[in-house]
DNA sequence: ACAATATGTAAGATATAATTGACATATTTA
DNA sequence: TAAATATGTCAATTATATCTTACATATTGT
């Protein structure tokens, strides 16, 4: 399922998919798949997703 | 750094690595490197140990 | 309408998470 | 004390996340 939380934490802070990419220090095709779903991130780049949109893990990657 | 939440959480729910490891589909091996810290498991695995403990991502996976 | 920027996908290569098997040391329990 | 059970760690292999390159369609601004 796609990953509508993180897309609107990104876009709420105005920036696109290729800036949170440099960001987090991977390219704009893992964060589109992140955002389309079907995708498994590490931990360590779901947290640094988190930290550069200041949210939490919960925020964008918790179900339920 | 180790993770020390996700031993606490496991000891106080009584169940061993090996067990852990069996209700959410990886080896003890992978269960003990995670809490033994310089590793960098899915997302997905980090979902399954939560539900599988009765806490969240933040609860286990989220510093500072 | 045009140009620039942003997004959606795909195939093949590379890095690394996770497996398997194995052995050693703790820790618990009879 | 001995026997289970649990933990820590290693080397070699397999599975998969992520990269690279590339092309197409949207979307935005001039």
């Amino acid at each position: 399922m796609k990953n509508r939380k993180m897309k609107m934490a990104r876009v709420e802070a105005d920036v696109s998919q290729e800036k949170l990419a440099s960001i987090v220090g991977v390219t704009r095709q893992t964060i589109n798949l992140i955002e389309a779903g079907n995708y498994n991130p590490s931990l360590k780049l779901c947290t640094a997703i988190c930290k550069a949109l200041n949210k939490t893990l919960n925020d964008l990657f918790w179900e339920e």
